[in-house]
Parts: C-alpha cells; structure tokens; sequence
RNA sequence: GGGCCUGUGGUCUAGCGGUUAUGACGUCGCCUUGACAUGGCGGAGAUCUCCGGUUCAAAUCCGGACAGGCCCA
C-alpha cells in the first residue's frame, strides 16, 4: 500500500474529544501498572485516601495534580512508578449522610444493617469522584486501588493493633478525653477545632470572694479555686477554705502561677473539667474529679437539682437560682475560642472516659529526631510537625464510640475485667460479639466475656496505608523492600498535623522506621478573592466545571503554574484559559508543522537549526533541574515560553522559506529540526498536559516509536507506544554548540529586527524592504536572513560609513565592587567623570583605564565597562538599527 | 497570646546579595503576513508595604513596625 498523510487537523483544538479519547485508549492499555523488574529502580508515593464525601474538590485536585506532575516524570526518568489510589471509607460524615438520607437516628436500626447502608453510600461516592479522578487524567495504578472498609484492609489496622498492644505501647485507660455530645464520641486531639463565639463573663460571690467563670453549670464540679501566687489581691486567701454557691461544699484556694491575674478577678475556680488546664491542674494538685456532665451533653446526679438538664439549660436554671440569692456579682459579655467538634461544630466537654490509647508522649524525642531526618518541601513545614509533636502532651486516643469502623478485636472478663486481645490469626475480626473466646479467664478461672463495642478512629486505618500496597506484614520479601519506605508523601498543609504525624508514629512504632523519605507540602486552593474557597462565601469551584468549558490539561496548567510548591494557589478562571491558548497556540503549530516534519539526521545543520537546538539544550537542562525541584511552575514556564518566543514566534518565521521552498539540504535540516524540537517539546509536556502530549506525539511520531514523521500510516498506540512512556528528554551532545549557535542568534536578532521595521512601517511580514546592508565583525548567514525577511541582504564586515560617537561609559558594579570594595562608589563615580572618547579609545585598544581615586591611580581593567554609544546618520535616505554589535542599515 | 509563612506594576505571580526586576491576565497603539486576530509587533504601568541596620552593593540578609494567611493555645 502506498504510504499516505494522516488527514490534515482540524482548526480549533477539541479539548474534550482529545482527552476523552486518550482517557480510554490509556485504559486499555494499563500503561500505569506498577510491576517489579530486575534492573529497575522503583519510585513510590504513599498517596493520602481522600474521604469519599462524593465530590473531589479543586484543593483534592491540585493535591492530585501535583502527585501526577512528579509520577509522569519520575516514570520518564526511567523509574517503575506506584501511584496508588485509595479511599478513606470510615468515619463520622458517612454515618451522618446515612442518617439524613434515611431519616434515621443510628441507634434506630441494628448495627449490620447501618453499616450496610454506610457502605453502599461510600461505594456510590467513590464512583463519582474516581470518574472525575479519572477526567483529570491523572496515571494512577487502579489495580492497586484500595478502601479502608474491606476487610482486606481493616484487618490490618487490627492486626496492628495487635501488634503494637504485645509492644506495650497500647494501652487502655481512665483518662479525660475531647467528647462530642452530639456525636457521642471521644475525639482526637487534632480533631478538636476552634471557634470564636460570644459567651458571656459571670461573676459570682464566693463568700466575699469574686470569681469569674462563663461555665457556671460546672459549680458542682468545682473541686479548687485558684489565685496567681503573686496577686496582692488575695495574698490571705490561699490555703483558706471557701463555700461553693447553691452546694453544700467548701473547697481550697490555691496559688498557680498559670492563673491569668488580669482575667477576670483574678480568682478562678477549677472544675473537672472545663479545660485542659483544669485537667492538668487536677492531676498536679491530686484533686477530685467530679463528673457533672454525661456522654449526651445534660447533667448527672451531681448536679443536684439540675440533673438531667441539658447543658445550658442548667447554666441558665442555675444562674436564675444565683440571682434570686444575690451571689451573681456582675455580667458581662465576652467572645472567647471554644473547643468545637470539626464535624458539628458542637462545643466539645472533656469527660473522664476508659479508653484506648497510643503512647506517643513517652517517646516523643525519638519521633522529633526522626521527622529531623526526613526531607521535607517546602522545607519550612517541618517547624509545623515539630511543633505539634512537641506540645503533644496527651496519648492518642484511638477508640471511638461509632458504627461505621474497623472494630477494636478485644473482649473482657466478665468476671475481674481482664483484657483479651484477639491473635494475630483471628483477624480480620469484623464482630467480637460473633467471636467470643471459648477459654476461660487466666486470671479469675471464669468464661464470660463481654465484646468490645468500640472501634477505632478512622486515623488508625488511613495511618497504615503504605503497609497495604507494600503487602505487609510480610516484610521479607522483594516487594516489601522495594516498596516501603515511600519514597515521597505528598500531601496539603492543613493535613501535616494528622496525617504527617500520625503516619510517622505509626511506623516507628510498629517497624523502627519513617514510612517516607521526602514528604511534599502542596499550598491550599483559595479563592479569586484571595480567602479560603468555602460554599458559603461563593467562591467555590469544582472541577467539572473548568473541565468542561477549557480541559483538564488546561486547568492542570493552572495547577502547575499558579505558584511555587507549598505556596497557597488562588483559583482564577482566568489561568485556566491562558491554559487553553497555549493548547491552541501549540496546536497551530503542530497544524503548521505537520506536513513539513521529517526525521533526517544527516541534513547538514543551518546556524539558526544550530540556535534552536541549543535553545532547547538550555531548556531541558533548566526543566530539568526544576522538575527535581519540584519546581512545576517554574518547569512549564519555560517549556511554555519555550513553544511560543523560540520556537513559534522566531525559529517558525525563520524557516518557512525553506520549509516553503524547494527539496534540498536546507529544507531537509528545517524539516529535520523541526521534528527534534516538537518531538522533545512533546515528551517536556507529557507530565502537565498529558492529553495534549500524546495527540503531539502521535503527530510527531505517526509511525512508531523511532519512526519518521509522515511516512508511514498512523499506528495505534499499542504499537507506537505513548509518550508517557518514552524516556524525558535529555541534552544530545549534538545539541550543544555554542560558536554555531551564536552565528544562528545573530541571524535571529536581525531577522527579528528586520520583522519589528515592517511592523513600525505597517507593512505586512512577506513585503520586501530594499537591500538591507549588515555591518557585523563575523561573518553572517545572508541567505537565511535574506529569505527569512524576503529581502535581499548584504553582510559587510566593516563598520558602518557612519560616524559612531560615544556617549558615555557605564561602570559595571559586578566587576567594579568584588575588585575595589569600599572604593567601588568613588571609582564608578570618577570613571563617569571622565571623558567617554578617551576611555572609548582605550577600551577599544584593549588597554586598562588610568582611575584617579584618593589620589592614586587605579589601572581599571576594559571589562569593569559598558561604552555607551551613539550612532550618527549619514544622511536621511536611511534607517540605521542597531542589534548588539550588529549595525543593520535599511532603506526608508 | 504563641509558632510558622507571606507582603513585588490594576490583579495574580517569579526572582531571594550585583538583572534594563520574570511571566500571565488586564490596558493602550499599530498590523488580516500562505499555523494561529484564542495571533503578531510596539507601548504605558513597580520609590519590590514602611522604618532602621549589615554590606562596596539589598526586592533579596538581619532587627522592628504595619497588614494578610495558616497552624496552635
């Protein structure tokens, strides 16, 4: 069959045909998959698994975007890339949709069948937001797509448990822990949030003492009051006894310098517990603990005759009871940061509560030295880690008072309360009161047990994640080794205290090492406005939508571009369309060009095919050295600005007349050139544009990986191979030089020139301008300039017929400052001094200038100088340019 | 209240010891030239937040002030 031109493109890029085309091509061919090869080095992310609240978010894109920048690349640079894709399925949104889609409360139907319902939700949500994982283009490996709901992975985080509980560092205590009311849960820490709100001050008589408190429902859980040791006020006072209002107790006053002598009066009470201080003051002065709140947020019997209010039913009831007696001193308003669950919003209580926990407090140096250790992008946000970790002052409560979880696989004795953990090969354990142990109590000889019903905190799964794709607990094999520890953590600023942390001290405890090396910190996606994209501020965009009106290459430009790694990325609608002209722009080019590639490496090479190809020389290099960076804004700038100045503002106008002209050594090199520099801008692109990347290499490589352009039918990607798994380019020796590539400058610079003349003259590019004479020292390709600017040209080595006169000499602080120091200023000041002829004349003789400074005289060196000239027309008949050294003259 | 980060043309942003201070969007003028008017050429527009200091030299380093953001209390 004769060998025939793909049919020419159409004029306007189609984002979406494009992309939806290669999107399913891609998938058939399982180009991601990650495999172990001999001889390969691996590259893996441990990827954060979003929770699938049904929608991923332009932060979860960006995050995303970024992950996908570094697998393109790193895959190109020859690595065998893992980008898993997880999912973070448990926890307390899901059972709260569940809820509201059903018009239920969770305690209204069994267990089971919640959490059936729980599951099916999450699968739904999953699917949503993969198929838009997947419009976004991003090269994950599916196959090892895991969730945190199937048993294959939960019984890991129990089989860690397991682990960790033998290690010791899991135990189960009485301890005050951050409750949610509402959600009726203990909480993490970190899932603690804070919020401004209005409250109010009240001042309430304790004998003749005033104290001031915004809880006075928590009187009767009041054990201590406290003064500074310091205030005059109440020197007398302390270790004295003082009566409790409306409740028959008298409780100490004590001296604690925490105490904030300007709040208030200066007298606080301790209650427990209405603060973390009121925790640590109760166990540093051994007081009583008084729980006078229960699990759903009303008061217990030691309220007296307020049990059983709610909150701050019984904060009003009791204030209205302080009034009637004359005990409230004064009240007034105050806004104050109230602790708030991060899921409800609902003000947190802390409660005395048996529960499990992590040690993370007793080994906390040795989880500093090792975030040390690690290296962190931006390297900034390592402060925040450290930071958190050192003020940790509470073990990790792991258990949880939920249904949609991976279950705690521990039964009691129902006889002395003796703790069983389940055995390693019991797990996965998915309802200890479907399990109960058949033996009888080792301590008390008894064979009841009581389940667990508690289960873990959602951390407790998404903290494992890498030991699911790395297949542990099976730590000797190959795939292990070469896949633990992750090479790279990427993941938000917001998450570092949760996710960073909790991954770290989960692995050191359980395996004596991080779970990554680099860990990359991407910025938030803000607003146009500049503030935090919220759906109630109505700056809020998600994906599809700049995905249907531009591409997903477009807004992944966006993403790349809109600032240095780390750095917070306002969205602008605006970027994304810059985004898709470059893809328009790169389009024409590739229309323009299409006919005219062809591979011929022996054409013998032109200066300006010489210039381009070092300007891409420097490209790459450059790209290069971002893209190790991590530097994606700083990448596809350049490649950017390559494609459009370099390649299609210049060396395109530069070669169209022989690209146009007849078959010889000149067009050949053009046609040669020009498919080196697509070919390689192709594979440049491949990380950010994905989708355009491959259209562009399927143009530029028709016939297959090594293949000529247009001389062979467009193969199919299985047997031409994709561009995303072609190697990055590298600099070919060939590409490098600098003698030639000067040459082809030149021509570009007055071909240039020669360009901006016709535009100042409102003639059109092709319109002839007269002969042009060019005055430069080395010799000139006229023939290329001459066709490029459709002129005739003539080079003459001599300078100009015209007069050049100096005009000034400029001192050069670069040269001038090293050399002479603190007299740099009087000797750039006494070369301006001097007469530019004089110094001109030396300069051109290549001879030293006597500088007259603090009465010495300086031998200042030619290169510590800029001459300044200024050339003089001849007569009027001609316009005289100047470009560097290069004099051009052109008729008018 | 504490820690960290950031203040660069109208807007967003690069640069982080000697640059004519980058680019994008916007803006103004000229130009339909055989890839592209979603284009080309040219222009206007920045005392690099302010005040001190270090240095021969500071947008860049140090201190302080002011403003914003993030995280925590």
């Amino acid at each position: 069959m004769a060998p025939q031109k793909p049919p020419a493109p159409p004029k306007d890029y189609a984002p979406h045909r494009i992309e939806t085309k290669w999107a399913r091509e891609w998938k058939n061919q399982d180009l991601y998959r990650f495999r172990l090869r001999k001889g390969v080095k691996t590259f893996v992310l441990d990827t954060p698994p979003p929770y699938p609240s049904g929608e991923f978010h332009m932060g979860n894109a960006l995050n995303w975007m970024y992950m996908d920048f570094l697998a393109r690349y790193k895959r190109m640079r020859g690595f065998e890339v893992m980008f898993p894709q997880g999912w973070d399925c448990h926890g307390l949104p899901t059972e709260v949709q569940v809820e509201k889609k059903y018009q239920i409360r969770k305690g209204d139907i069994p267990k089971a069948e919640f959490r059936r319902r729980c599951i099916a939700l999450t699968r739904e949500n999953i699917r949503n937001m993969k198929s838009q994982m997947q419009r976004l283009g991003f090269s994950i490996d599916w196959s090892l797509e895991y969730r945190t709901m199937d048993p294959a992975y939960w019984g890991r985080t129990q089989l860690s448990f397991i682990k960790l509980y033998r290690k010791g560092l899991i135990y189960r205590g009485h301890h005050p822990v951050d409750w949610c009311p509402r959600c009726q849960t203990a909480i993490a820490h970190a899932e603690v949030e804070y919020d401004e709100r209005e409250s109010v001050l009240n001042t309430l008589w304790f004998k003749d003492v005033r104290i001031a408190t915004t809880r006075p429902e928590l009187l009767c859980a009041c054990v201590a009051v406290a003064v500074h040791p310091e205030d005059a006020r109440y020197r007398g006072l302390v270790g004295k006894r003082l009566p409790v209002p409306l409740y028959n107790r008298e409780v100490e006053v004590i001296a604690d310098s925490k105490v904030d002598p300007g709040f208030g009066t200066g007298v606080v009470m301790i209650c427990t517990f209405g603060d973390r201080t009121d925790v640590r003051w109760a166990q540093q002065y051994k007081l009583p603990v008084i729980q006078s709140i229960d699990e759903t947020g009303h008061m217990t019997p030691a309220a007296g005759p307020y049990a059983g209010k709610a909150v701050g039913e019984a904060r009003e009831a009791i204030l209205a009871d302080l009034e009637k007696q004359g005990l409230v001193a004064a009240r007034e308003p105050l806004r104050q940061s109230v602790g708030i669950c991060w899921r409800c919003k609902t003000p947190v209580e802390i409660l005395p509560k048996a529960q499990w926990f992590l040690d993370v407090t007793s080994w906390r140096e040795r989880i500093l030295r090792e975030a040390e250790r690690v290296e962190w992008v931006p390297e900034a946000m390592k402060v925040r880690l450290r930071a958190w970790a050192e003020a940790m002052e509470w073990d990790w409560v792991i258990s949880r008072q939920r249904i949609f979880a991976t279950p705690i696989p521990v039964w009691y004795c129902r006889g002395c309360g003796e703790v069983r953990v389940a055995g390693e090969d019991q797990v996965p354990l998915a309802d200890p009161s479907r399990a109960i142990p058949r033996e009888s109590c080792a301590k008390c000889g008894k064979r009841e047990w009581r389940p667990e019903e508690d289960v873990f905190d959602t951390w407790m799964d998404s903290s494992i994640t890498i030991l699911s794709h790395s297949r542990w607990p099976d730590t000797k094999s190959e795939w292990f080794r070469r896949t633990f520890p992750a090479d790279v953590q990427p993941n938000g600023t917001d998450i570092i205290r949760t996710w960073d942390y909790y991954l770290l001290v989960r692995h050191l405890a359980l395996l004596g090492r991080a779970p990554y090396k680099t860990v990359l910190i991407n910025g938030m996606v803000v607003g146009p406005d500049g503030k935090k994209m919220s759906k109630s501020l109505g700056n809020y965009v998600t994906p599809p939508e700049p995905i249907r009106k531009h591409g997903a290459d477009a807004l992944r430009q966006w993403a790349a571009l809109g600032g240095s790694m780390g750095s917070d990325i306002p969205y602008q609608e605006k970027d994304v369309v810059a985004g898709a002209r470059f893809l328009q722009k790169m389009w024409n080019i590739l229309r323009f060009a299409q006919p005219h590639i062809r591979r011929d490496p022996r054409a013998p090479l032109a200066p300006v095919d010489r210039w381009i190809l070092h300007e891409l020389a420097g490209l790459v290099s450059s790209a290069t050295g971002a893209m190790e960076e991590y530097a994606y804004d700083r990448a596809l700038k350049e490649i950017r600005g390559f494609a459009w100045e370099v390649l299609a503002d210049e060396y395109l106008e530069l070669v169209k007349w022989r690209l146009y002209g007849p078959d010889g050594p000149g067009k050949r090199a053009a046609q040669h050139t020009l498919w080196v520099v697509l070919d390689a801008l192709a594979r440049l692109l491949a990380p950010f544009t994905p989708f355009f990347a491959e259209e562009m290499f399927s143009v530029v490589r028709p016939g297959g990986g090594k293949g000529p352009a247009s001389q062979s039918l467009p193969l199919s990607l299985r047997d031409r191979g994709s561009v995303h798994r072609q190697p990055w380019p590298r600099v070919e020796p060939s590409w490098r030089n600098p003698r030639a590539a000067e040459g082809g400058r030149v021509v570009q610079q007055v071909t240039a020139e020669l360009r901006r003349v016709k535009a100042e003259r409102g003639l059109p590019l092709n319109a002839p301008l007269g002969e042009v004479v060019v005055h430069a020292p080395r010799r000139l390709d006229v023939a290329e300039v001459s066709g490029a600017a459709r002129s005739p040209v003539r080079w003459s080595p001599r300078p100009p017929e015209f007069h050049s006169r100096v005009q000034g000499v400029e001192p050069l602080p670069g040269a001038i400052g090293p050399l002479y120091r603190a007299r740099s200023p009087r000797v750039a000041e006494a070369i301006k001094a001097m007469d530019p002829e004089e110094v001109a004349r030396l300069v051109d003789a290549g001879q030293p200038i006597p500088v007259q400074v603090d009465g010495e005289t300086l031998q200042v060196e030619p290169r510590c100088v800029r001459l300044q000239r200024e050339t003089l027309l001849g007569d009027a008949a001609v316009e005289v340019r100047r470009v560097g050294e290069v004099t051009l003259v052109i008729p008018k």
